[in-house]
DNA sequence: GTGGGTGCAAATGTTTTGCACTCGG
DNA sequence: CCGAGTGCAAAACATTTGCACCCAC
């Protein structure tokens, strides 16, 4: 469940090194919280590694998890799976399809891709259990939102919480 | 923006079709908030989709909308897109690589595969925006959850909220 | 009349925010 | 001091639930 104590060392390093090169303090809260993140293969949600750090620090509160974890995440350390927005957004195209997800507007479109859909997995994945859905996911900047960047440079695109309202 | 009327009515007639072979209800409700989704490749949210029906039924309630798009998903009509469980999950891991997702007890497995980092994007995609990252999501039962399926039939594998906690 | 479906309001769970405090440079 | 970082409590959301009502069979 823990990783090897070097890649331990490896993501940690990472992170004193960001934190020295930008001015970020490296406290024990962030050190901790980002160590329960870096050793484990779980991919834990933001209550259990609030649990685990509280173990070793029972006065850190939850919001300075949530805190640490946007501040990692800005910085590229970390990664949240599986979720774009902030709400559930839905699809009724039930042919098969994958996603591009533009980071800027929060747009989604679908695109097709046959060789994608014959693609062998690698024993890897495959042993891991049946494999009912294979889904692949783009992320990236839009050709709109690319374009109003070069147009108002320093503007940003519409924001993914007005895009596809109204 | 909206999809060619014989792909929709195609869409419409899949949901009619569902109603009356298991006894559902094809309410007005039901049918206008199926009808949104339906039409529409914007992939919009519980929010979107409820200001559009109350275009057209204004007393419709949100909840409803809620309780209809589980309906739907439950039976195939649609597809929540990239959001698997009630928070977010984290992952420290920076090298490429994608997941498997257990669709019964919400753990998360990291794989690696160089022919997927390697794939030649079809134009489709490419030509949707900059693609920062290509990652891929497989869906299925993992082999714990399919083991304990078998031992004890009817019993359901640990609980995506109770999965990697402690 | 019975049960599935709905609307409302309240509850829940997650994440964010406002504000006062603290601690190291 | 000063300001970044923290803790606490309250707020803001998205989503779910309890309950009463209603309508079609």
């Amino acid at each position: 469940m823990t990783l090897p104590r070097d890649e331990i060392d490896r993501r940690l390093q990472i992170f004193m090194d960001l934190c020295q090169k930008n001015g970020f303090k490296a406290t024990p809260q962030r050190l901790e919280i980002f160590r329960q993140v870096a050793q484990t293969e779980e991919h834990p949600d933001a209550d259990v590694i609030c649990a685990r750090v509280r173990k070793r620090m029972p006065t850190v509160s939850l919001d300075t998890v949530y805190r640490t974890l946007a501040f990692l995440e800005e910085n590229g350390l970390i990664q949240k799976v599986s979720r774009v927005h902030s709400s559930a957004r839905f699809d009724a195209n039930t042919l098969k399809h994958h996603h591009f997800i533009c980071t800027e507007c929060g747009g989604i479109w679908d695109f097709y891709s046959n060789d994608l859909d014959r693609f062998q997995l690698p024993t890897e994945a495959a042993a891991l259990g049946a494999v009912t859905s294979v889904q692949v996911e783009l992320r990236g900047v839009c050709a709109a939102c690319r374009a109003a960047r070069n147009k108002l440079p320093g503007k940003k695109g519409r924001s993914p919480e007005n895009r596809g309202r109204q």
